[in-house]
DNA sequence: CACATCCATAACCGAAGGTTATACATACTG
DNA sequence: CAGTATGTATAACCTTCGGTTATGGATGTG
């Protein structure tokens, strides 16, 4: 009588989406497994869930209790492995941390160094986040902070600590057209193609196509990535071009892409961030410290 | 990163038993499985949960964390699956009560009738629990109510309404010697071997093998089951006497098997009973009153 | 009326998850 | 100290499940 929580989960996707197709492809999943699974949880629980249609799927009214009842159950599976991950935190002495792209850039290595100071014998596990998890893994107990670029999705359930600003800059192929000027301003770019984050980043999605600062002209999404890399190689494809913190030039340097200044866009906000009431004087409070006093 | 509870619900009788093979016993389930289910757990988290000896399984730091956090995470579920049964029910006109045995016995039919006379267009389904699940499914919302004999586990986290006693009978093979005598006394059976319920029903097989009314004497357990034909096959095969109900003289007539009355042991009381708040008005609020209208 | 959309079904395939049998290490016991 | 009991890990095997692609059928839509 126990669920597959991945059940769960893709009921919760269908149940938001209204629809079968759009739902599997938000969990990258073919459309015919997704009627199983739901289906299969329907015959699990005894009851039909959604009314079919045409025009998609409607949920009954037991599926409209479970739709309310099952984030408590997500996340109380989340809470459990936050818990899980503390404890093995403390029992092993690694910190993971999570990041985006280039983590704090060049403060990364002292603020791991001022860290190991403060906690000698402790380790820290760096690990990337994909885009498509909108908090970095924070939620699902996968790191025990993350650095991340505001704005990003429900940023006020975690806490957090402001790190640094750094201007942003415009990516593109090397052999791009506007790769001729040596700054450019945002307001000349606003027909450009862009290479954008999932749609579920929300916020964070909105900050980096610049969604506000447009005057009403909608987007063109020229591709949608999760991950430096494949970002890098849209970008260089010339499927589009992107907004990119300074360092970027940096720490992303590639023959294939060029990075210029530009002009009218806010700059990017970097910040350590980590769950609510996680850091009550353990080796995190300790990492907090590290990092914040290299804060500007 | 999703979990399928079945394997929290392995971890958790793991963690409770300190021991796989008894652990296994208890799930229905084969050593070497549960092996593999929580050496599964245990990659999935990232940690060992358990530190393996010979003298069985003991949890480590993280190990202790999820154990603290997995029954927020069974229950949660539960709770989803009661609020998808009460929304189906409340859609269907279905109300679906549990039972263990003979339900209220002769009043049982009055009861459904009183119901469906204050419920018109209602249908009252009733579904035989296992001795197995002490609370006859009433925390996994496969039910709505139960017909439960007192004392049961966890009973005080439930709503319920004493319906009637009756006194409690000896049940024996029909040619047990004991079949002889026309009345016996309790003192008189402290050497028989009884047939029992399953340990993890707690009180309720406490009480039916009179563990406290047995001057510290020990039971001999003569056999487990958990369904009332396994329960009469056992008896009849001789593995035992056991304590039944009087009615069951009545509902569970058969030719190999004597009842007998016995004096000494306190009579069986039979209610009601449903999860705490969800009697709101609502059809299972009608069936409460229907049932208590034939209460003693 | 043609077309796009959306869900259901079929056929297929690899992996997962269970079982029994057995090995191996340690603790207890006569 | 040998022998046995207890407890977990491993091996070999088999069935079921959960995913994929390809296709069908029904229903709004331009």
């Amino acid at each position: 009588m126990d669920v597959d929580l991945r059940l769960l989960r893709s009921f919760a996707a269908v149940a938001a989406e209204g629809n079968l197709t759009r739902a599997a492809e938000r969990l990258y999943l073919s459309q015919p497994a997704l009627t199983k699974q739901i289906r299969q949880l329907e015959h699990l629980l005894g009851t039909a869930l959604f009314t079919r249609s045409k025009t998609g799927m409607a949920l009954t009214g037991p599926g409209e209790a479970l739709a309310a009842a099952a984030p408590a159950v997500l996340g109380a599976w989340d809470a459990a492995r936050r818990a899980v991950r503390a404890a093995d935190r403390d029992a092993s002495n690694v910190l993971r941390v999570g990041y985006l792209a280039s983590a704090a850039n060049e403060r990364t290595r002292p603020i791991i160094a001022a860290f190991r100071e403060r906690r000698p014998g402790w380790r820290v596990e760096l690990r990337q986040a994909s885009w498509g998890d909108p908090v970095g893994g924070l939620d699902s107990g996968d790191v025990d902070a993350a650095f991340m670029r505001l704005p990003f999705p429900r940023q006020d359930e975690f806490e957090l600590a402001v790190l640094f600003t750094e201007p942003r800059c415009i990516a593109m192929a090397a052999d791009h057209p506007l790769a001729g000027h040596a700054e450019l301003r945002f307001e000349d770019l606003l027909d450009e193609p862009f290479i954008a984050a999932p749609k579920a980043t929300g916020a964070f999605r909105d900050h980096w196509i610049e969604a506000e600062g447009r005057g009403g002209r909608p987007v063109r999404i020229g591709a949608v990535t999760e991950l430096p890399d494949d970002w890098l190689s849209a970008i260089a494809a010339g499927d589009g071009i992107a907004l990119a913190p300074e360092s970027a030039a940096r720490f992303y340097a590639r023959p294939d892409i060029a990075y210029r200044p530009v002009t009218g866009v806010a700059p990017s906000t970097v910040a350590l961030v980590w769950p609510r009431g996680a850091a009550g004087g353990g080796a995190l409070a300790d990492f907090v410290a590290a990092a914040t006093a290299f804060a500007d």
